[in-house]
DNA sequence: AATAAATGTCAACAAGGCTGACATAAATTT
DNA sequence: AAATTTATGTCAGCCTTGTTGACATTTATT
């Protein structure tokens, strides 16, 4: 059993998700608030539905913890032009600040980590996170955009 | 910045956990029991103190997930020898087996994930995973015989 | 003998998951 | 045109698993 892979997952993304956590309370937000101001900033413009989707939570959770994103003035909803129903998602200016802020100790953690390996280290990670996801979800790592350095 | 590895760390470890949530939920437990199945089958033994260092939550948030699998027998508490203060931590035989139920996908999912990887891909995902992780944790990982392949 | 350490316990609270029920506007189907 | 489906929102209540603070017990250390 590859126990210790389970085990340096678990300490990897623990500490990788801790950095933030300090930096966020401050704004009377969590982790949940995060994760929307990722997907909101990596893809302007996402549905709702997407982000349910992307999240694997329901919509009563997600609707708390965007309305206060909206309510603050992180996120900002604009109906959809091909299809009035859709609330399309953006991250305001101050929405990007935030994102930022948050994202700048993270991202020195994985550049420091992945300039310890070897020359190919970053694309054999990101092929392992491929290959740990669910097959059906795939495309949608393509479709995000995030499989273009394999 | 590496928006690609963070989107993808981020979907790897949810299906990663998803893994088990169902098998979980059977049993009336969830993701914090399975957690502490994990380090004490990893290193049989442990102190109470050593696990809340690891999880990095309160003595009375572990309390009352380890009182329900002492309460449901699958974790049993031994008076420490050289230190009776101590309760070290036991999975029964009840608590091994469920503990390898939990784990029968993930390590399918974990194996096939490396095998699509070139020849040296394990070494580098434990190093990657290991320089993610807090420097004065590292010390910890090695205790834990967790980077005996590095 | 006094203090510190390892653990347990009670109580109250918060974040962020969940379900179920119902509402509205817009698109699609019949 | 009417009926249905889709995308989204909202209200209400529940659960798990985090949190803090206070206090108790047993054992080790000073």
């Amino acid at each position: 059993m590859p126990l210790d892979v389970m085990g340096l997952f678990f300490f990897a993304y623990r500490d990788f998700v801790g950095d933030a956590d300090a930096l966020l309370e401050r704004q009377g937000f969590g982790r949940a608030h995060h994760r929307v101001l990722y997907f909101v900033n990596l893809r302007p413009g996402m549905p709702v539905a997407d982000l349910l989707d992307i999240l694997k939570i329901t919509k009563q959770s997600l609707a708390r913890v965007l309305r206060q994103l909206v309510d603050n003035g992180y996120v900002e909803q604009k109906t959809g032009e091909t299809d009035r129903r859709q609330r399309l998602l953006y991250a305001t200016e101050k929405g990007r600040g935030l994102f930022e802020t948050l994202s700048a100790t993270q991202t020195s953690r994985i550049e420091a980590a992945i300039a310890a390996l070897p020359p190919e280290g970053k694309r054999t990670v990101l092929r392992f996170f491929v290959g740990m996801v669910e097959p059906e979800d795939r495309g949608l790592l393509d479709r995000l955009k995030l499989t273009e350095e394999l």
